[in-house]
DNA sequence: ATTTCATTTCGTTAATTAACGAAGTAACGA
DNA sequence: TCGTTACTTCGTTAATTAACGAAATGAAAT
């Protein structure tokens, strides 16, 4: 019962659904979900540390960066069966379609290595 | 994006999640759910409207009683995915397990009745 | 009509949660 | 080596949540 809870409870977040939506796109990391999400660094971080520990998702450290992507192979049968529907999900949602063009669009080296020179 | 939240976070609960698995034997009325699962009655109603509101259940008022019991054709596209996963969940779960047998056993009116009198 | 029982609503409390910024860690690059 | 960038962890705060009992509502039975 635990894992469920803990299960559902990752996805009862606006910002995390995003981040997965988003996710599905490509492989992104801290720093560019944070710009696009217009949220803070370590909210981001949280929210991705949730979305992990529940098995979501998968990180890497990858240089300077964390990169973090869907879990393609659950453990979990319930992780499992939730992200083979996520695609089905928010499909005419205009927030998240316009996140995810952004990701489409967007290149991690223009993103990223400045954010706190363009919040300042 | 606010249906997606209040569907997980209806999930997110430990006695909601059993209300809903007890409810995949037979429809229940609040008090059979209260003995049941040991909560107060304002809290199983509580948990009864939040599921009620994603649209998981129905409810109609049976005489004294009001029944509950599990959405046969959600609207939400959403919730009709989860639910119909929900015979899929939890099918180990002892807890889980002991409250359906209870379910199947239970008589209402032995039940019902006399909850404030048990009590006492 | 009045009482009784089932349920809901309300107000309160304790626990959880999402957010932030600051401080700490790790890795790259000048 | 030193500074910068990316990320995480920690402490705090505001908001949400689950629980309860008390009070209110509605229907049934006496």
């Amino acid at each position: 019962m635990r894992n469920y809870i803990r299960t559902f409870k990752a996805l009862s977040d606006p910002n995390r659904i995003r981040i997965l939506k988003m996710l599905e796109i490509r492989q992104l990391c801290v720093c560019e979900i944070t710009d696009l999400l217009g949220i803070s660094a370590s909210t981001v971080s949280q929210h991705c540390s949730i979305l992990r520990d529940a098995g979501f998702i998968l990180d890497k450290k990858n240089g300077k960066w964390v990169d973090y992507w869907l879990n393609p192979s659950p453990d979990d049968e319930l992780v499992k069966q939730l992200l083979q529907l996520l695609p089905t999900w928010l499909t005419d949602d205009e927030v998240v379609l316009s996140y995810k063009e952004k990701v489409a669009k967007a290149d991690r080296k223009i993103i990223c290595c400045n954010i706190l020179l363009k919040k300042g």
